[in-house]
DNA sequence: CGTTATCTTGACCGTCGTCAAACAGGGTGG
DNA sequence: CCACCCTGTTTGACGACGGTCAAGATAACG
């Protein structure tokens, strides 16, 4: 269950065993609940179990900004492991459980265990580049391709943890959300579906989406998996 | 020298010579010239000695988006210590010196001095929250702000490292950087550079850039130095 | 069934982009 | 020393992409 974790990082069956011994505790949480929040010193983190996840900050002005997106298997609150004060909330979009760990017992199993501590960093970085990519999606591309790079990272990144009911998904989110992930109102997203799909390019009913032209789509949004560095080629052990 | 590395997690005299005992190679650049390229295997991380660089991603359609902007003391490939092949390019914004370390070298001295592996995982992470504040910044701030807020956060940072002259400082970029910097035209970012000047929040001689009203742009521009965790409260120490 | 959140659609407007030209400054070479 | 060019800045006119406001249509939910 959580071995989802060694997505990108080959773990051993002893590694994941360490982690799943260490003392946890588990939360369930209702859609649209906080799990952290800005400001706090939190001394935990958390792994997701199940649910979505996402994280938000907000302007002055009361604008929000979606700036991740947590899927059932990632860690949460790494930042924690060594900042003291979170810079951003965290909160469920759908229904999650989340296990939460001291920091201390972390960081004393990424010491003994090099390639858990080493997982981690993995995930990390991948969640540094895909922060780059979205930079890129929302100061640079029109709506109609932002919306489709989405769609599709989304895509990639429920297959690769085997969420997706094979040709799509249903979205676990409002057009509302997704506005506020990438930059744009709500009404604006509903039109940029309705054009993608009176383009063939997306299917909809309610909230699942199918991908009838996934070659065309990907081409429309500019998107390549590069940066979700999923290959697992992590670099080679130390020496 | 190459100590401002250590702004962020208290290293001991040991710890800075270990690092600057290392092998490395010293390389000099022009301005604009790439220091490492996206699709890039690298084995080697770089630590700026002097001058200021870049991150961008490039669009399909030729769009650019710079993602991170690194001062004298950062390091650079941090990404290269785990991830085999760099997501996006990094660059030269003025002349610059890099010293490149090996990445074998560096996970090795991460092992024996837990306290640098920490120093650059503070690195990593601080770097990442920068990342969603500019995502919040590109995604959800109208022009003004968004300028007055990068204004903002360069001022903080360089003075942070002492680069700064008292009371403002000279960008190392041209508005077209600027403007790739912030989703925005370089058309838009002069304009709109009026715009802070004539409202007297700013003052500028060519590329020199003054505040004569340092808690009115604050204001403006809804920034708070937060989450550039400055404040060097980083985690107790491991058990 | 009524109540609420979400989606959808329309009309209108503003911020920002595009295209283009003029201008300033700094190098370079004749 | 001046003509020349190249890069960067500034300014104008115009247009478009996306935002705002508001109303209606669908669903979800007690």
């Amino acid at each position: 269950m959580v071995r989802k974790l060694s997505v990108h990082a080959a773990l051993s069956e002893e590694d994941c065993e360490a982690i799943l011994s260490l003392p946890y505790g588990l939360r369930t949480f209702g859609p649209e609940e906080p799990i952290m929040r800005e400001g706090d010193s939190a001394d935990q983190c958390g792994v997701l179990i199940s649910g979505f996840a996402y994280r938000q900050k907000i302007t002055a002005a009361g604008a929000r900004q979606i700036v991740a997106l947590n899927i059932a298997g990632e860690p949460l609150g790494l930042q924690n492991i060594v900042l003291d004060v979170a810079d951003h909330d965290v909160r469920t979009l759908t229904a999650a459980e989340v296990a939460f760990i001291r920091r201390a017992d972390l960081l004393e199993l990424a010491n003994t265990r090099p390639a858990v501590g080493r997982a981690f960093l993995v995930k990390l970085l991948v969640e540094a580049s895909i922060a780059r990519e979205w930079l890129l999606n929302v100061g640079r591309r029109p709506a109609r391709a932002r919306l489709a790079h989405f769609l599709c990272e989304f895509a990639v990144r429920i297959e690769a943890v085997g969420l997706n009911d094979d040709d799509g998904y249903v979205l676990p989110m409002t057009q509302e959300q997704l506005g506020d992930a990438l930059g744009l109102t709500s009404v604006h997203v509903n039109r940029t579906l309705g054009v993608l799909e009176a383009g063939g390019l997306i299917e909809r009913h309610k909230r699942e989406v199918r991908f009838p032209d996934w070659k065309r789509l990907r081409k429309v949004a500019d998107f390549s998996d590069l940066y979700l560095h999923l290959n697992r080629q992590v670099a080679a052990t130390a020496p």
